[in-house]
RNA sequence: GCGGGCGUGGUGGAAUUGGUAGACACACGAGACUUAAAAUCUCGAGGCCUUUGGCCGUGCGGGUUCGAGUCCCGCCGCCCGCACCA
């Protein structure tokens, strides 16, 4: 029997499809556009078999829809900016650049020898100058629009690496590397005003611009979003030396304004630190505050602490003063970081208000209860009620003092109702080299000035790179001195260059558009890009559904303002894909081991070198420091690219995670083998085969038939479901029917060259190479990947007779097979009449019979 | 705590959305080929029983229905997201 040749395959294939250039895209202008799109890689060095999972899908949908008549466009590049370069910069002495660079030479290898169908013509990556200079134009014409704002903002710097920590490098208040304790810097820094758009981002999610997206996604990203709608209103305060008259809080529950005990703000609230300059005690206690108040669990341990005031604050309604206090649960980057709190009806405010002896009124009576007697435990009640000790409220409907306490303050002139956001306004500064410049300039006389458009790019200087071996930024130093030295496009004076440069996020949140349209003199054509965009379909990992998405869907609103894009939605429809896992191994001295390192015999495990036994940890995600990772090229080396995509995408539904297991790859190759050996015994039988279906086929032929055009319909709607796993099932089931085919005689090559072509190209998508060569033992025109999908033919797909499950009782008695059209009397009569069916209603009283033709028979006795 | 999802053989998973539960694959068993093994091919397989037949069976308990893995109610367990958001 012959073997399939993966590698000479691979090659000669890979090969061909170059020449051919055949992926590239391209808009004949009568084919309908179909853009797929994976979400590009970080070039870290290496590709992971997850990236192979997620691109396999991509390739599925792309070869797929191009064989079903889509100009296709199918990009990749790289997300290539970032701190890993500058760490091994600081590693290895090798420029961020140099590293990302050859990076990127090796996954692109690595990338073409698993045979994705990718427009290689439109590689990018993000640090490519050609690319960050446009990001550039897009800020400053943002910067021009008004979207984009400066502010103030607290950032963890580490004192010792001299360098800004994101959150995530900031580990129990200490910095990740240094292990120095952070401090809190307040610098100058460049922010997106996404808040802007938060409205429009939130209502997009519910108004079907994004019905192609999972709905946890959209679930995830409307709690970010965190629309709230409340008061905002202020409380005159009563007290000696006071910066302020007034203290502006914000609540959703206006509706409980007379259940208020006491006012608190945060402690790093401007009226907390403006006593805190004269109260030693006060400032010991908000530096407490801040010290615990960052990490994780501890939030939720953490006991409700406060500090008295000496100020009260006047209530709205009555002639109460209530007490102010600082509290550690108040978050000063929500509503104004002061509130005011009605113990009765809130969990926090009743657990501080038992702690410090403060009253507890309630103004919500709970449905059905009687006011009399009626008192607040240690649970505030949130549920829905009437109005009580409450004033004008008294004897509303909760939900109906809620407005009226809204209008009473309005009337009054102290506050207004509001919307609240918990989505902040993106802070786009970094103080990092390995991104892209922010194009402004610093001039003492002029303050800020852009750098005007035909200044573009600010190229990153080249920094030698032991640079990176000290602490801190290498453009705040001598390194950069000529770059960062410049003049000022105003006055023409000294001046000086910004050196924070861009989150990386957003290089990643416009690419898509880039992917589309390149041209050298602005970020994108308008024209060109809308013919592609939206991307059609989007797929990534679910790590992505928050901030990569949501900055995507803000910027495509900011270009299309700018009138580079005409939709404001990038992404029609959204896949987000599972992992591939594998099984833990871990020898008797706790150590892990990689699967290369172990044997698995049945349900136990042994090291290949020495042979003892090994402990099978739980299946996890694919990890370093676990050692369970499997290598691409390794696994492509032992059976062949086709096998390894196959695999990955056979085993589990996409979306869930799938386990690497060699059986499985073995799996996969095994039916490489079979769809090649079954091809290879019918060498031109597409050449040698009549055009058109024979006439009077034989019974047997038209069942074959049958078989072949159920596995196009169910497999073509698989995929257009990516329910691969599916199609894949569908696949080897096909292959087996394909059993002593023959090419005796006209009706005979008919029929096998139809089967063994359509089996052919429904490979295809999963296994493009082993789909080529089979395309060219068959005989068939050009390249496979040029070939047009099969089409069900519809006469085949139905039957003259129906095959029915008969019941009694609800129970399967019997199988029923009788012509398509029969009448439900005579379905019914041959029912009764069968002697399995007899066998129980012998002497039972027929009740009725349910007939669903095409489905069962049910008989009911009684 | 709030929100979302899930629970089916030894394993991954199918089940036209209320109509033959377990497709397909992995692992397993038997057989064929072979001096032998591997590879390959063929066949078998949810459990139980008194085995040409029958009963039970989709986390557990109830309900609706001629009929429930699917719908409803109540539990149990697991996973994910958010989490002092006023």
């Amino acid at each position: 029997m012959a073997k399939y040749a993966f590698r000479a395959a691979e090659e000669k294939w890979q090969k061909a499809w170059e020449e051919a250039d055949a992926f590239r895209a391209e808009l004949s202008g009568d084919r309908p556009k179909y853009y797929v799109l994976e979400m590009f890689p970080y070039p870290s060095g290496k590709i992971h078999i997850g990236h192979v999972r997620n691109y396999a899908m991509g390739d599925v949908i792309a070869r797929f829809k191009r064989a079903r008549g889509h100009d296709v466009l199918h990009p990749m590049g790289f997300d290539a900016f970032g701190m890993p370069a500058e760490n091994a910069a600081m590693q290895t002495g090798k420029h961020p650049g140099e590293w990302t660079y050859s990076n990127m030479d090796v996954m692109r290898d690595q990338l073409k020898r698993i045979g994705f169908s990718f427009d290689w013509s439109r590689d990018l990556a993000t640090c490519d100058v050609d690319y960050y200079g446009q990001q550039q134009r897009l800020f400053l014409e943002f910067l021009e629009k008004g979207f984009i704002d400066r502010q103030e903002a607290q950032v963890n710097w580490d004192p010792v690496d001299m360098t800004v920590l994101a959150n995530e490098q900031v580990i129990d208040g200490k910095g990740w590397r240094s292990g120095a304790p952070v401090e809190r810097r307040t610098l100058n820094q460049w922010f997106f005003k996404i808040v802007e758009r938060a409205d429009d981002l939130l209502a997009a999610l519910d108004d079907g611009r994004l019905d192609g997206w999972p709905a946890h996604v959209k679930e995830m990203q409307r709690n970010w979003i965190g629309k709230s709608k409340g008061l905002q209103m202020s409380f005159p305060l009563n007290g000696d030396g006071l910066p302020n008259s007034w203290l502006e809080i914000y609540t959703t529950r206006p509706d409980t304004l007379y259940g208020a005990s006491f006012l608190g703000v945060s402690p790093d609230h401007p009226l907390a630190k403006h006593f805190a300059k004269s109260d030693p005690d006060l400032e010991k206690f908000i530096q407490e505050c801040q010290a615990a108040g960052t990490s994780e669990e501890a939030i939720e341990k953490a006991e409700k602490k406060g500090y008295r005031l000496p100020v009260t604050g006047k209530h709205p309604f009555d002639d109460r003063e209530l007490p102010v206090f600082v509290a550690n649960f108040i978050l000063s980057t929500y509503g104004t970081g002061a509130i005011f709190a009605c113990p009765a009806h809130d969990q926090r405010d009743l657990d501080f208000a038992r702690k410090y002896d403060l009253s507890v009124i309630p103004v919500v009576l709970p449905t059905g209860t009687d006011e009399e007697g009626y008192d607040v435990a240690d649970e505030a009640y949130v549920g829905p009620g009437t109005m009580i000790n409450s004033g004008f409220m008294d004897g509303m409907k909760a939900e109906e003092a809620l407005p009226a306490a809204i209008a009473r303050i309005e009337e009054m002139g102290w506050g207004k109702g509001t919307t609240n956001y918990r989505l902040r306004n993106w802070g786009i500064s970094r103080q990092r080299y390995w991104g892209c410049p922010i194009p402004v300039i610093h001039c003492e006389k002029c303050d800020i000035v852009p750098v005007p458009a035909d200044q573009l790019p600010v190229e990153l200087p080249k920094v030698p790179a032991e640079a990176f071996k000290e602490p801190g930024n290498p453009l705040d130093k001598d390194y950069a001195k000529d770059w960062r030295e410049t003049t000022c496009p105003k006055c023409g004076g000294a001046a000086r260059r910004e050196t924070d440069t861009m989150d990386t996020f957003v290089d990643s949140s416009w690419y898509f558009a880039r992917f589309a349209s390149q041209p050298g003199d602005k970020p994108v054509d308008a024209k060109e890009a809308s013919r592609w965009l939206p991307v059609d379909q989007y797929i990534g990992g679910i790590e992505h559904a928050i901030l990569h998405l949501l900055y995507a869907r803000y910027f495509a609103r900011n270009m299309k303002d700018c009138g580079y894009l005409d939709t404001d939605e990038p992404f029609a429809r959204l896949f987000t894909q599972g992992m591939v896992t594998h099984a833990t191994y871990k020898d008797a001295e706790g150590n892990w081991r990689t699967p290369e390192e172990v044997e698995v015999k049945g349900s136990k495990a042994f090291l290949i070198d020495g042979g003892s036994e090994i402990a099978i940890g739980p299946i996890e995600k694919m990890s370093k420091s676990k050692k369970n990772v499997v290598s691409p090229e390794e696994m492509a080396d032992t059976y062949g690219a086709d096998a390894i995509r196959f695999f990955v995408l056979s085993d589990s539904p996409p979306e869930r995670d799938v386990e690497w297991t060699t059986a499985g790859a073995e799996g996969a190759w095994r039916f490489a083998n079979r769809v090649y050996d079954l091809v290879a015994g019918f060498p031109g039988a597409a050449k040698g085969a009549p055009a058109s279906c024979p006439a009077d086929l034989p019974g047997d032929l038209v069942e074959r038939r049958r078989a072949v055009h159920g596995a196009i319909a169910s497999i073509t709607e698989d995929i257009e479901e990516f329910r691969f796993n599916k199609a894949i099932a569908r696949l080897y089931e096909l292959l087996g029917h394909l059993k002593g085919l023959s090419v005796s005689d006209d009706a005979n090559k008919f029929v096998t060259a139809e089967a063994l072509s359509a089996l052919t190209c429904m490979v295809a998508p999963f296994m493009p190479h082993l789909a080529e060569e089979c395309w060219e033992t068959l005989g068939g025109d050009g390249l496979c990947c040029n070939a047009d999908w099969p089409k069900a033919e519809e006469s085949l797909l139905a039957t003259d007779t129906q095959t029915l499950m008969v019941q009694v009782q609800g129970k399967k008695r019997g199988e029923l097979t009788i012509a398509k059209d029969a009448p439900n009397a005579d379905i019914e009569a041959a029912a009764l009449a069968m002697p399995d069916v007899q066998r129980f209603t012998e002497g039972k009283n027929v009740r009725k019979v349910i007939v669903v033709p095409g489905r069962i028979v049910n008989i009911v006795v009684g």
